[in-house]
DNA sequence: GCTGAAAATATTGTATACAAAAAACTTGAC
DNA sequence: GTCAAGTTTTTTGTATACAATATTTTCAGC
């Protein structure tokens, strides 16, 4: 439970931001603000610096914030900057990783088959979550895992667009064995590789999405 | 010309506390700071909340903010991770240098050579910097290009310690040489792995400098 | 009807006032 | 002297008031 009304404000207009609540470029009205939130506009300020400060929205002097959501670009390279940090977690965590976490890792893949044939998609991306943050605890540095989190974080509301493929779950499925194998090997540059294309594909998904979105309105 | 006066405080607190100013654990105090820079509390408090953002102070609701220095462990996490970026970025690089920034480079390195046999450490660090710069840039992708050059800020007060080893300029520069080599070559690989080796022996170097402290303190 | 200057309005940035919680101090029992 | 309960003081968090700047509206002149 947080003791600042600023910070559950901040995480109530960061959940509304990725779910879309926002559109880019919106301003985000401190008056209008403080009277849905029922509070003034102190804490409505903090709120939004927070927000500034993250990312998500930017800031013009004497203006106000306005909501920034990543274009197609940034989206692109933000995707290229999560497939390298990703191939880096699994080079480190191939020198590193502990067999107790190996055999998680079997563990979640089993779940996650398991809720990919059942047609769970919530499950799946519960479970290839869970993936990824042990891959990303594994590498054995926690500033790295920090931001690691951050980035997986910020790109999760775009991550589900490219489950819209025919048997990309299956063939996700089969990334996520081969990657654990190699990390089972401790082959770094085999674990960096399967990694960084693993979520590598994530972005070109999104690429072909966008331009057939793109096609579709001309 | 910064408009808001909670941004040149924070720029000057962020000063204050990468120039060793403030030390581990200091409470910033509100009131003190609001006379201290002749403001009220409030641009103080937005100043603060950046800090904290940022990571280089750490909020505890309804207690305070405190500045918050790296530990050596943390340290060498965060010298571990520029490595891996830099890595990155010079993979990416590799694919993506123009001639112009080769030539950049070129010209880079010849002035570092001149600062490191002039003795001249400022115009090396100086110099340093920038090909490390130029290197982010030509990875071709902005986002990686702001997050390395954010944790490169963050790291630069650490980064001059490492220079007191006997020899390791002339070594550093032979490395620059060898990493504009295979970017030149368009050797993803090879640039990944000189880059990676370059800054990872920073971290190194770091951590001797961190146990030798700490023995000469017994 | 359009243009542009000036007034009116709205909005941000800062200061101050107040409320609530934490820290520091006092005092009394042992 | 030590400890602890109660009180005072300090400090943070929030609300409100004010100042400065942007934006919108009004209206004269063409």
């Amino acid at each position: 439970m947080e003791l600042r009304r600023a910070d559950k404000i901040a995480d109530a207009l960061e959940e509304l931001v990725f779910t879309g609540g926002f559109h880019d470029g919106d301003r985000l009205d401190e008056l209008r603000l403080a009277t849905q939130f029922n509070v003034s506009r102190t804490p409505i300020r903090e709120a939004l610096q927070r927000l500034v400060a993250s990312g998500l929205a930017e800031q013009i002097p004497r203006r106000g914030v306005f909501v920034r959501q990543p274009g197609p670009v940034e989206l692109m390279e933000m995707f290229e900057t999560m497939a390298e940090i990703e191939g880096v977690c699994g080079r480190l965590a191939a020198m590193r990783i502990s067999d107790a976490a190996l055999e998680e890792l079997d563990n979640v893949n089993a779940s996650c088959c398991a809720a990919v044939e059942g047609g769970d998609t919530d499950g799946y991306y519960r479970e290839n979550e869970r993936f990824h943050h042990v891959i990303y605890h594994q590498a054995g540095n926690g500033f790295l895992e920090h931001e690691a989190l951050r980035l997986h974080r910020r790109l999760k509301p775009f991550r589900r667009l490219q489950l819209r493929w025919r048997g990309r779950l299956s063939q996700s499925m089969a990334e996520h064995e081969a990657i654990v194998e190699a990390l089972r090997a401790g082959d770094s540059a085999r674990a960096a590789e399967a990694l960084r294309n693993h979520v590598a594909i994530q972005g070109e998904k999104f690429h072909l999405l966008m331009s057939s979105l793109r096609s579709a309105a001309e």
